[in-house]
This record gives C-alpha cells, structure tokens and sequence, in this order.
DNA sequence: TAATTTGTGGGTAAAAGTGGCAAAAAGTGT
DNA sequence: ACACTTTTTGCCACTTTTACCCACAAATTA
C-alpha cells in the first residue's frame, strides 16, 4: 500500500501535506480518516488508515489487564492516538502534543511502511539510518539475536 | 471505541466536561450513566460507561474468595466505585474521596484506553508517560520477560 | 510561454471549553 | 417546624481554539 520516503515541509500551524499519489488510495480505503499516535520503539508518529488501527486497537485490548508492557503500550500508544480527517486541501494537522515526541520541526519525512506511514524529522530520520545501518550488519552476524520468522526470509 | 488524550480543566467544584467526541457516544451506549473508581496500579481513576462497568464487576465477583488479590481487587476498586451522571452540559462531577488518590487538582488530563477512560492529573500523566517511555524500550530488549500474546502481535 | 496542478499561507466563522452566577436543594440549629 | 446557611446543580455568556475556505505562489507540463 504505501511505500518509499517523502520529504514534506510542516506549515507553522502544523499542517503537512498528503503527497498527492496517495490520495485517492486514502479517499477509497478509509473515506481519508486517519489514526496518528506515537511509536512506542523510535522518536517517531505513525500514521494509519482507520480500518488498520482499529485491527490493532482491537488486539491490545484483548491483552490480560496483568500483562504490563501490554498495559503501556494500551496506555501511552491508543491513549495518545488521534482521529484526523485530510483536509479539502489535502492536509492533516499534526497534534500539538505529539509533536513533541517526535522533536518535528519544519522538515519532515514520510516514511510509507506498507500498511501504515510514519512521520519523522529529517533530523532524527537521518540519525537513524544512519546509526541502523550500521547495526545491522552487525546484528546479523549474532545469529542467536535472530529471530526464526527472520532466518528463513526468503529475498 | 475511546481513543486520545485530551487536557481538561477541572472547575472549582470538582466537575470536568467531557469532550463532545464523545457524548453522543456515551448517550447511547449507557444513557450517560458512567461508573468512576481507583485504578489499583497507577495513580489515576478509570471511567466506564455502566454496561462495561458491569461486565467487570462481574469477572471479579466470580474470582475464588481465597484469592486474596482478588479480594483486594474487590475490596478497594469496586468497593470505592460511584454512579455519575453526565449533566446537561456535558459534564461529571468528580467525587471528592477519589480525587485525592490520583491527586487532582485543576489541570487534568482524560485518557482514552478502548473500553474504558483514565483520568489523571497533568502531572502524575506526564511523569508516569516519561517513565514509562524509558522502561518500555528497556523491557523490550529483555525477551523473556514479553507474554506470548505481545510477542506475536503484529504491527 | 501559458495553463494546469500542487503546495502554502492566512483570515474568518463556528464550535467547544471554561468560569461565573443564580436558583434550588439539602442540611443544621434553634 | 421554620428559618438560615451551605452545598449542589443547572444555565448562560465569554474566550479561545479549531477547522474550513479561499486566494496566491511555485512548479511542472504541454
């Protein structure tokens, strides 16, 4: 559904433009109603289409009320979400509150991650890919590390 | 069906609007007939519309009498639980015996966590989301400590 | 180069939140 | 039992915020 990066500047009452390729796929998927909220892992917001939050939503609600790292992801990912609907203009407003926590300023990148976007400050994005790169290689060689699913990815 | 935070402030005697998200909402789902109580393991209230107050009410009676943290669940979140009513303008009053547990004062902020609300005060939120943010990641990497059911979550 | 499409900025109107006031109800004491 | 005090509840008005709309600028294409 979404793929590669954008970048996108942030207007100063925190709008950001939708690039225009994903429009008309946002207006047939979700009528353009969207969830943004924190990413619990990274210094980033993702950003979904309604129907794919609200798959996610369903399943960490159904964790056990004693399964703590399920209760904070509960609290702090669904608990800081948002509805956003695409303006006329093709633009969402980014909440005030989160923006924060991804340190967005006015250079944004947006990442399409398949079934969802995510947003991040070119800064912390470079930061990122920059430092990721690196590890990964190294992760790699510590197949203990490795998950099964990921062993046996076939590319 | 409850998602987002949003800072609230609490008038002088105790009552607090309820955002217009969501009043339709609790109109036909419960009548506006709410239940407020302590949450056990973080210093904040939840707020839940009756028919899933009940539910839980519920589950919790049913646990053996033996259990001795179940008797406590019993004891002090049900046995310190009250009725409220939205009033015409869209807000609740807050109880005075509840509001010194998550030490309410003016500025709040209303949590929403799927089923239920969380009502903190501005400050304890901010501290126990800083905290939080810090411990999830370090949690993480420690996968032994991870139920199954967040292991296999997909997202 | 002109026309069309995409991006950006700002102004305005509507709605939501907040605080204050007044009326009603409950409680207390004589 | 009545009157006075205190608390509670409902209502209204003001202020702030949000969202919608329109106009202009930039860039791309024909």
């Amino acid at each position: 559904m979404f793929r590669g990066s954008d970048p996108i500047n942030m207007d100063a009452k925190g709008r950001m433009a939708i690039p225009t390729r994903y429009r008309a796929l946002l207006d047939t998927v979700c009528g353009s109603e969207l969830v943004i909220t924190i990413d619990m892992k990274s210094p980033c917001l993702t950003l979904s289409p309604l129907p794919e939050w609200k798959k996610f939503e369903e399943k960490v609600a159904a964790l056990p009320a004693m399964d703590d790292l399920g209760e904070m992801l509960s609290r702090f990912v669904v608990g800081q979400a948002k509805d956003l609907q695409v303006d006329g203009s093709g633009r969402i407003l980014i909440p005030t509150e989160l923006r924060g926590y991804a340190a967005l300023d006015k250079k944004l990148v947006l990442v399409g991650r398949t079934q969802r976007l995510e947003i991040w400050s070119e800064t912390n994005w470079n930061a990122e890919r920059d430092k990721s790169q690196e590890n990964y290689r190294a992760m790699l060689s510590d197949k203990e590390s490795m998950s099964d699913a990921l062993k046996n990815l076939s590319w």
